[in-house]
DNA sequence: CGAACTATTGATAATACTCAATTGCCGTGG
DNA sequence: CCACGGCAATTGAGTATTATCAATAGTTCG
């Protein structure tokens, strides 16, 4: 068990930043990198601030409407929407690298939750270093802008999959653009192989299914062949099958 | 029927233009009036051109990898996926206003489909020219933003209905997301009623469900007194129906 | 060892899909 | 003016999928 709070007291953060090898995903390597000495001119230190939070913690809510931005340096997290009728949606599930909310800058506020699916590490942005920092470095505008278009296509993909497909399409065909997105982050185990802390429960509220379907789909899925997920982790079995998707 | 092609040529473009009532849409007033003389200090102009297209024609596919940019002034469009089984899924609706592609200075090309759902004229944006306007210019870059936020909402909001929903939700809340988009955009025929030039099959392939379903749910809804969608109009029967929604 | 959570299994009910077949609506052309 | 073809909307019967609801194993952690 992790405490909640920030770590940068005894100013080890900016050390496990420096260290933290998710600093070549793209947004931190610019962030830090580019905008503090390459290019110079008139370019400021984004300041920022050091935290983490346990398994469960909640990180962000729709009442709170601040123009900051956070990165998950370590551990995972997913956004969700809380339904009326008390169960919840999931959206998205967060990898380290990835940034919480990245139009936060622009939003007034998203309409969101994030919780954290395991104890994760974040980091936080001052919203308006950001934004003097984006519109003075047209690589960070870029990478941001590149950032807001592969979330756009995972969204779509993922809406187009929860329309057309059934359970174990939805199941099978989430595991695979979350391997993708691993893969890009260099999260492998091995070849095909990655971790996966999601419950069947989490698994069921991100497809719209109920857990008891999640569990036989993914025997099936196992039994077939396709992919296996299991102790935490998710093996795909056979390339081929990948080939199932859409144009 | 009307021709395709650009419609310049006779300089009634820019006159069109000028006249749109869709000028207060808030891209295309900040991108016109704010980036010509307004804030003077070495903006320039956004080189446009305006075109048509008919009823049923493709305004953009994978393939064409354009750093343009896409203002739909008169019509609607979808963009859409097409899938290997020969089907499609609608990603979502474009009324005017609407850019085709928000994302279209940074994705290296969309792999989404667009098409003309009915007549349309659109305005193409130079790239090049509107990415360094939105460096040189902080109110265009949010404006920009915002769109881009609003866009993400109404995915986030149409991904999570179609794994909650059952064929009744997902038809129900989409009329009424699309229902307030109209609205924003002025385009009400009367309190509570709205243009609605979607066929059933249109429907269902936003949907997911079957032209057959859409059939039944659609007169299904009208009894229930919530939703009437017939002759190309959409009427908002009962706002307390409107309440039920995710929080 | 027990508590709490998670995974698994099975029977039943509800829901949505498939597949025609039918109707109604236009526009075309005889 | 009417017959015809094409298209969208509608209807119904039968089938397949998924949800619901327990109830039973496993696992982990104290």
């Amino acid at each position: 068990m992790i405490l909640d709070g920030s770590f940068d007291a005894p100013g080890n953060g900016e050390a496990q930043c420096l260290a933290c090898n998710m600093r070549q995903s793209s947004f931190c390597s610019t962030v830090f990198e580019e905008s503090s000495a390459d290019l110079g001119s008139g370019l400021q230190r984004i300041s920022r601030t050091f935290h983490q939070a346990a398994d469960g913690r909640t990180l962000s809510s729709p009442r709170m409407t601040s123009q900051e931005v956070l990165i998950l340096c370590a551990g995972w997290a997913f956004r969700y929407y809380q339904l009326a009728d008390g169960r919840r949606q999931i959206l998205s599930i967060l990898i380290p690298g990835d940034l919480v909310h990245p139009l936060a800058a622009f939003e007034r506020s998203p309409n969101y939750s994030v919780q954290a699916l395991t104890d994760v590490r974040y980091c936080r942005l001052d919203g308006v270093d950001l934004k003097r920092e984006l519109l003075a470095n047209p690589v960070l505008f870029d990478v941001l802008g590149r950032i807001g278009a592969d979330e756009a296509d995972d969204l779509l993909a993922m809406s187009a999959e929860l329309a057309w497909g059934n359970a174990e399409d939805r199941i099978f065909h989430f595991a695979l653009r979350l391997a993708s997105r691993l893969s890009a982050r260099g999260m492998v185990i091995e070849e095909n192989r990655y971790p996966f802390p999601l419950s069947n429960a989490i698994v069921a509220d991100i497809t719209g299914l109920t857990e008891a379907d999640v569990c036989q789909v993914v025997i099936n899925l196992r039994k077939k062949g396709a992919i296996d997920v299991s102790d935490g982790e998710l093996l795909i079995l056979n390339q081929a099958w990948v080939e199932t998707s859409l144009l």
